[in-house]
DNA sequence: ACGATGTATGATTGCGCTGTCATTGGCAAT
DNA sequence: ATTGCCAATGACAGCGCAATCATACATCGT
């Protein structure tokens, strides 16, 4: 199974020899095609196409200080959240010259940080970085950054350019507020991995638990949210507040795993209990009874994201900038009473 | 929010003058520190921490006509089995030089070959691609490719270097003769999105079917996985075979969409009807009853690939060649008999 | 008809790094 | 002491491309 050397791969001089033009024009019809006649245009990609050149990235990049990366810095990879964003990201790129080039920090800071200025070094088209909880460094390296940057997931972070998300506060809110509405007095809260964004929802259910006088329940966990630690999670609020007639769960690992312990127990859905998860995952809605939650568009998190990015990319730089709400939307079902 | 020029990147040469040494010796210090004394490279790591130096990769590959990055060619990234792969890649790669290259072809062999394409004149490090399904010309360019090229997910294939994976007919078969044992007699397939893989977990079913003298009871669908498909497959087949009484399935997806419209049709588990999965997702095992299926170690695929990589990366061409297959394991739960 | 303006193309240069080969100095063997 | 060798370091060139500036030619208005 020995490998033969690479042939030698032709360069962008190649394709100028083959068709009688200067390398120059043969890089301006890749780069700035229309500052190239159509009838040198048309001759040059015969012969790119007839030689199989394709362009050395490397040297592009050396040479004009900038790639078409665009970094996606991420969290966790083991999170189907994280997973429809970087779906969403690949598709919106997918037949586009723009490259996205993952980076995953595991909900650490200071590693992030490396990330992104491993990153930037590299001159990127454009930053995805998900979530606000960078160091001072990292902050200030992206504000000073050559390229733009979006902030997906909250909507409540200080923008640098432009911020794609939802407001996870409201969210919860809502869903606990919906909870109320439909009859559930004693409303608990689950939580795993009690990030940011997981502290956002809780804040906003206890503001509401708040608001109409009702006592706190809640049972979180610092490990990373599974079925099986929502169950654990149910039991344990159990434990402690017999009487807990619903609960609001930080996302939908934690709801299924409370749903399957409600079962387990025979205890009534919606009837005597009441469940709402957070983001919707596809399987929530065969369930029997189909499981309430609180949609989220990480899809297009991902997807408008790195549009954006392709869209600003050659823009003057102090447009485009705001914040983008893609909002979010309580889907009542089967494990939550009429309202 | 308008932005700074990016400032000045201190470089190689920036370096070098400020630790008193020549740029090609800072250079050795990160491709080739056991070239430089002990104290050359400490006074040289000291000064890049300080000036807060970062390779310019671009420079670096075009230099050296070679990258540290890692290719990883997957069909699909809708789909909880391929971001296994993804996080074991991810996870064996973080803190090393290398990085990780995500390409997504979407089952296309077109899109596939463009991707090897472009991949390729990059020089990786290494590629990994999943699947046997290439064009001709793929083949060929992996197969003269100046990089180890890791074929990931089946072990039947025609081998580059190495492969990784597991038999999936042979895995097919056992689960399927698995329920024979159990006492499962009228036994049927449901798979969608038949791809290679698919197809052989359906030659394993058939293979055992016919040796046995039953009856091929199959649902198929082009479709994309899902519950929702899944519960509509077993309605399917039911429509056809109402006498049914087990199904092996194509992923856990679809097992989960039949085990759900099990429930819906209060058929009981595992006494009268059995489902075996394949993939062992997380949840299954906290269901009531907890599902039966064949598990596979994705991330393992994606994390050895990455570790045989780094590995060979530096290696002379011929050695490390060869098949390694991961195996499986039928998960006997709750919706299959005792054996 | 003439310069003014614009469009298409080319020549030169250097991006930051590493492969190659050359040089230096220290040390063991003779 | 001389030779040979190896380890450590340096000088130089060039990887493939695109920014910049220069040039040739066409088009237009007056």
């Amino acid at each position: 199974m020995s490998k033969k050397k690479s042939r030698y791969a032709p360069t962008l001089n190649d394709v100028a020899r083959e068709s009688g033009v200067s390398a120059i024009t043969v890089s301006r019809c890749f780069r700035h095609p229309e500052k190239v006649s159509d009838t040198v245009r048309k001759r040059v990609m015969e012969t790119v196409e007839k030689l199989g050149y394709v362009p050395n990235s490397a040297a592009s990049a050396l040479a004009s200080r900038r790639t078409d990366v665009i970094g996606l810095l991420l969290p966790s990879l083991n999170n189907n959240v994280y997973l429809d964003v970087v779906s969403g990201a690949f598709d919106r790129a997918h037949g586009t010259r723009h490259a996205i080039q993952i980076g995953n920090h595991k909900y650490s800071p200071l590693e992030e940080e490396k990330l992104i200025r491993i990153f930037l070094q590299q001159n990127p088209a454009g930053l995805i970085v998900a979530g606000g909880e960078q160091t001072e460094a990292a902050t200030e390296m992206l504000r000073e950054a050559d390229c733009r940057v979006v902030q997906i997931m909250d909507t409540d972070v200080d923008p640098i350019d432009l911020v794609i998300g939802l407001d996870h506060e409201k969210a919860a809110a809502e869903a606990v507020a919906g909870l109320q509405a439909r009859g559930y007095q004693r409303i608990g809260f689950l939580g795993a991995r009690m990030d940011t964004r997981s502290q956002k929802r809780l804040a906003g259910y206890r503001r509401v638990i708040g608001d109409s006088g009702g006592e706190e329940r809640i049972a979180t966990s610092p490990m990373p949210s599974s079925a099986r630690l929502g169950a654990q999670l149910l039991a344990d609020l159990f434990a402690r507040y017999p009487d807990t007639d619903a609960v609001f769960t930080n996302n939908d690992d934690i709801a299924l795993g409370a749903y399957l312990e409600c079962q387990r127990r025979a205890i009534r859905m919606p009837e005597d209990f009441g469940i709402v998860g957070f983001n919707d995952m596809d399987l929530l809605e065969e369930l029997n009874p189909p499981l309430s939650t609180v949609r989220t568009d990480r899809y297009r998190m991902g997807h408008d994201s790195v549009d954006r990015l392709i869209a600003l990319a050659d823009t003057a730089r102090p447009e485009g900038a705001g914040v983008l709400n893609l909002g979010h939307a309580c889907m009542w079902r089967g494990t939550t009473r009429e309202g």
